[in-house]
DNA sequence: TCTCTTATGCCAACACAGTTGACCTTACGC
DNA sequence: GCGTAAGGTCAACTGTGTTGGCATAAGAGA
């Protein structure tokens, strides 16, 4: 019984759990979500899934390959939150921020499902829709392919590189959360400008900007390479030459 | 037992274990650094240690409070590692740029490693050793600390983003990699024009970029930023003005 | 409406994980 | 040398993902 988990749309035998439910990959995938938020992003497994859901652990096998796959599902969920309702208006800089923005909130917002997912790639609709998002955003813009794809390349690693990080501090479960916060208060505000000078006299300062996420300023680094390169590339059509 | 961990230098009595091996906090770490090596991320587990140790697993809570406090530990020795021999030149830029792409460097030369602590703040002693050398090159280069603290931010963040998004994909366990590389090939490459016209069009190129980091690039980008700041704040400076 | 097939939910079991409390032995301070 | 307790070991607990076998009810075909 190793493989034959069918897809969504095949399923044609709609059985009821003992409880009377009725399964379904978004209704296992939005449980997932649900109990990745009440119990951190180790609280997901087989089992509580099960209880949540009133049916035997086993039965998830028949959705999904195991648990990672159900991750790789609730990534690709993720990232349909975040396109949800986007669309490009023709300026690319508005749009790319938005697209940046928007995954980066999207992320953040589930920081215990995206600290399992940010680094999958999946393949999957909703992330073959962003990357094509991106890309068309930069030709669009007048970027040739050439240009365009690493541009994309940091843009889109830059953009799950933050999520990632600042949903794994949003993530921590409490316990490590009061840790985190206890090694602040006992360690580095506490440290003799002896040893380390520079953080006894950022201390104050490091307390409240070490809250907020890098990511924006990040964003707008990036935005403005990409204008700097648009700028050269017009340069040089207007030159007459086709290449450097 | 819960929890009477003494520390590596107060440790008195070494006693053998069955095997006639001596534990010390070195040895562990570094031992379980080879098993994530070895067997992946997920692959250091306190039984598997203690196997390797030819140790009880439950040895190991004589010396780390538990597994995660020994995580923390593998962490705060990969930042040791970036910084071993560093020092700074006096040259801002070349010593910022040296900072982040050492400990870069360091993360994802033990990618399964480097997964499991890249979001974590220990407080430990190499960590603190890095903070302090960020901020004293930024302000070493002039600038005051207001300007400094958010610009350590985003480096910091920055390097370690894309540190765990660069380890998580080195640090796949094979059939993973398999996987991914299967649904590149499989999903990516041949995506009809019609649906996706600008991943079609860029596939080719999307390929080779890929399998790079982006990591050079985006810190090359905040570095320019942080000299067009210290350009500003001089020639306020000159200006005789003492705030904007 | 009845029947047959098989999709799909359930059960029991496996090997693995982290962690703990009790035990015992041996290295060290006196 | 002796007594103490540090530190290694054992056994057991609860939790995990996953699988093969079973049984039952949903839906297709008559």
């Amino acid at each position: 019984m190793p493989k034959p988990v069918v897809s969504e749309e095949k399923r044609r035998r709609r059985r009821l759990t003992r409880s009377g439910k009725v399964l379904s990959e978004q209704l296992i995938i939005d449980t997932a979500m649900r109990l990745l938020r009440e119990h951190g992003s180790t609280g997901l497994s087989a089992r509580r899934l099960g209880l949540a859901l009133d049916c035997d652990p086993s039965t998830l096998y028949r959705y999904f390959r195991g648990m990672d796959d159900l991750t790789l599902a609730i990534g690709d969920t993720l990232i349909g939150q975040a396109l949800h309702g986007w669309s490009p208006t023709g300026a690319w800089r508005a749009d790319l921020r938005g697209l940046g923005v928007r995954i980066h909130a999207a992320y953040v917002a589930h920081p215990q499902a995206a600290v399992l997912t940010t680094s999958r790639v999946t393949g999957r609709a909703n992330e073959l829709a962003a990357d094509e998002a991106v890309l068309g955003v930069l030709r669009g813009a007048g970027l040739p392919v050439a240009d365009a794809v690493p541009v994309y390349h940091a843009f889109i690693d830059q953009t799950l590189a933050f999520a990632a990080l600042d949903a794994a501090s949003l993530a921590l479960p409490n316990a490590a959360l009061r840790a985190e916060d206890e090694v602040w208060r006992s360690t580095y505000a506490h440290l003799p400008a002896s040893s380390h000078p520079h953080i006894a006299a950022a201390a104050p300062l490091l307390a409240t900007e070490m809250v907020n996420s890098a990511y924006p300023s990040a964003l707008d680094l990036l935005l403005d390479a990409v204008a700097a390169r648009l700028k050269a590339a017009a340069q040089q059509g207007s030159d007459g030459r086709t290449r450097g």
